[in-house]
DNA sequence: CAAAGTTTAG
């Protein structure tokens, strides 16, 4: 119709202008904008206020600056809703400096004038300054409307400031302002984000009306807070009520990644191909991280490869696939391919290629990615990058080097530090180191007993008996257990749980003589009792059996009892797999013939044949099996994690 | 014909 009109005046020229930039064309607003200057329309308030939030979105900070300039020649910063414009205009366009110039200079400010910069300074981080700004917006005597309670929250959110969340739901409460989405929506995000889901999920029950949003925010939320299970349910839940879209799928698939589900993420996947519209960026770059962590590898390359704008998040889900399964070459090589292309890895992204050279061993290689990230980058390291090196030293044996590391460390240490080193110790049986680095764990997690354990079978191991016995009696006093172990496999579409030391399902009979058929066996082949191996028999000082108390036990003898010979069996581990276990299961793959993979709160297990692809994090085939699964890509399917991905609650 | 807010991947 605008085009068709003889006689275009200026309200013509603002509606198309307007109508462009609020339906998704801003460029197209940009375009007709620069017609109407050139045809000799006078401009007024209207076209400006229009076309300004078309240049944030398209990042044209250079025409936003002219406009400004022109709107100061002519109306002298006079005009509150234009200065509004121009503040979230500089704001979107990151040049904060000029918003808060714009915003202190202004002699009446509106709400929204408060509003665009109290989300000015969220967007650009400044979530402190944000909240601030509110009360300050409130002392001067403004109340607040839906925008300004939202934008706050948000603030509050991104901080993950739950007391001045939770004020401001009362206020919310008080003021009867509870029937609003966006309102309730970002409450809930707030909730989320502090890791209350149950305060999340309150909110989400009570609200009378629900959009797509909410669900996004609960699903995400789950997801986030380790509760995948409740993710999934609500998926299901949801499409009673509504379509899932991008922002639902990328928000539950990290949910099945964490489960390691395949046949879950399959089913996710297939429901993404079927519907056109349900993928982006985000979704794919979810997949190929859901595909690794499910243990599909190849399948996560395939994605991969087919994603033609990869990202630094692409590439960082990759190269950390590839990682967890023990391919540290290939990490490499996709880490020097993504720099060819011109994208610059961030501190995250280097986590997951020192975390990959750790995994497989590449010691010289990770100390240079070390010194790259420092030096050539100069991306200062976090506890996460120092706790790679400590365990690419640790693996490696170096363990005074390890401790020292630690020690010169310019951040404190946390207690995962600690641990990898505590567990090298015992692989590498140094009672001496492990007593002194034991001593900083207990202090930092005096609750915890899985290290009190640990430094006990390191003491049995070495045959300390005395020691043993007082470390055993600490663990009584300190009770309780802070991550119970469990574990996890998938059969036929159904979920099977096994706790440790439990002996509730229904099948545990048949799985209890079949393990001890497997502890027969190994003894007639002299596995135990003698030094070969870590495993002892050590009914003696422990009160599970090996064999039939750790739960990865009872899911793979439940997975090579149910499935027909010769198929793989995949199981999934909320802890990281003891030593003696993984002796145990090596042998096991050898005794019937199967391909077993264990996923671990650290990483992937490939068992065939008697061996494992973790080349030996357990020391004692360190050198024994020192690359004999370069190619462990011909495995096909296998099982994946970084740190505490599988741990569920 | 005009300004501000809520959900997403490592």
């Amino acid at each position: 119709m605008f085009d068709g009109m003889l006689d275009k005046d200026l309200v013509s020229w603002n509606s198309i202008i307007s109508g462009c930039v609020s339906n998704g064309l801003p460029l197209n607003g940009v375009e007709l904008f620069a017609e109407m200057c050139s045809s000799g329309v006078n401009l007024d308030l209207a076209t400006l206020v229009s076309v300004l939030p078309a240049c944030s979105e398209m990042s044209f900070i250079k025409m936003g600056q002219t406009i400004h300039g022109y709107s100061v020649k002519v109306y002298g910063n006079k005009e509150i809703t234009l200065v509004n414009a121009l503040i979230d205009m500089y704001s979107k366009c990151g040049n904060l400096g000029s918003a808060k110039i714009l915003f202190e200079r202004m002699e009446d400010r509106s709400i929204v004038s408060w509003t665009s910069m109290i989300s000015g300074y969220t967007r650009n981080g400044w979530f402190e300054e944000a909240m601030g700004l509110f009360e300050m917006m409130e002392l001067e005597g403004i109340s607040p409307d839906l925008y300004a309670i939202t934008s706050v929250l948000h603030a509050c959110a991104c901080n993950g400031s739950f007391d001045q969340g939770k004020r401001m739901h009362d206020f919310v409460a008080r003021n009867g302002l509870e029937s609003n989405i966006s309102v309730v929506n970002s409450l809930m995000h707030v909730y989320a984000k502090c890791g209350d889901m149950e305060a999340a999920r309150m909110v989400f029950d009570c609200a009378n009306k629900k959009d797509i949003i909410s669900w996004n925010t609960m699903i995400g939320g789950f997801s986030k807070n380790c509760l995948p299970n409740e993710a999934l349910e609500l998926f299901i839940k949801m499409q009673c009520h509504s379509r899932p879209n991008r922002v639902t799928m990328a928000c539950v698939l990290p949910a099945v990644a964490s489960l390691s589900s395949l046949d879950k993420g399959r089913e996710m996947h297939a429901q993404i191909l079927r519907a056109e519209d349900l993928s982006d960026l985000h979704v794919s770059n979810a997949l190929v991280d859901m595909y690794a962590k499910c243990g599909a590898l190849s399948f996560a390359r395939k994605i991969f490869d087919r994603i033609i704008d990869k990202d630094l998040i692409s590439w960082t889900v990759m190269i950390a696939g590839y990682g967890m399964h023990g391919h540290g070459r290939e990490a490499i090589n996709a880490f020097k391919e993504m720099r060819c292309q011109g994208i610059e890895p961030d501190g995250a992204c280097f986590i997951s290629i020192l975390y990959s050279c750790s995994h497989s061993g590449l010691i010289d290689e990770g100390w240079r990615f070390f010194n790259i990230m420092k030096h050539e980058y100069k991306i200062e390291p976090t506890v996460q990058h120092y706790a790679c090196m400590v365990d690419l030293l640790s693996r490696a044996g170096r363990l005074t080097k390890a401790y020292n590391f630690i020690t010169s460390m310019p951040i404190k240490p946390d207690s995962a530090i600690w641990e990898s080193l505590l567990r090298a110790c015992r692989i590498h049986r140094d009672v001496k180191l492990a007593e002194r680095v034991a001593e900083h764990v207990f202090e930092l997690e005096p609750e915890n007993t899985s290290y009190y354990v640990l430094l006990a079978n390191l003491y049995a191991e070495v045959e300390k008996w005395e020691a043993l016995k007082k470390i055993r009696e600490k663990i009584s006093r300190h009770g309780k257990q802070k991550h119970r172990g469990c574990s996890w496999i998938e059969l036929r579409n159904k979920v099977h749980v096994f706790a440790s030391g439990s002996k509730l399902h229904p099948r545990s009979e048949k799985i209890g003589s079949f393990l001890e058929d497997v502890r027969k066996r190994m003894k007639e082949e002299g596995y135990f009792g003698q030094n070969k191996f870590i495993l002892k028999d050590r009914n003696d000082y422990l009160k599970e059996d090996v064999l039939c108390g750790h739960s990865e036990m009872q899911a793979i003898a439940f997975g090579i009892l149910n499935s027909s010979k010769g198929k793989p069996v995949r199981v999934t581990k909320n802890l990281t797999v003891c030593g003696d276990c993984h002796e145990v299961i090596k042998f096991m793959s050898k005794m019937v013939s199967r391909e077993i993979t264990l996923r671990d709160s650290e990483r992937f297990h490939q068992f065939r044949e008697g061996r494992c692809s973790c080349r030996g994090s357990w020391g004692a085939e360190l050198k024994k099996n020192q690359g004999l699964y370069q190619d462990a890509d011909s495995f096909g399917i296998s099982l994946g994690t970084q740190g505490n991905m599988a741990r569920r609650k």
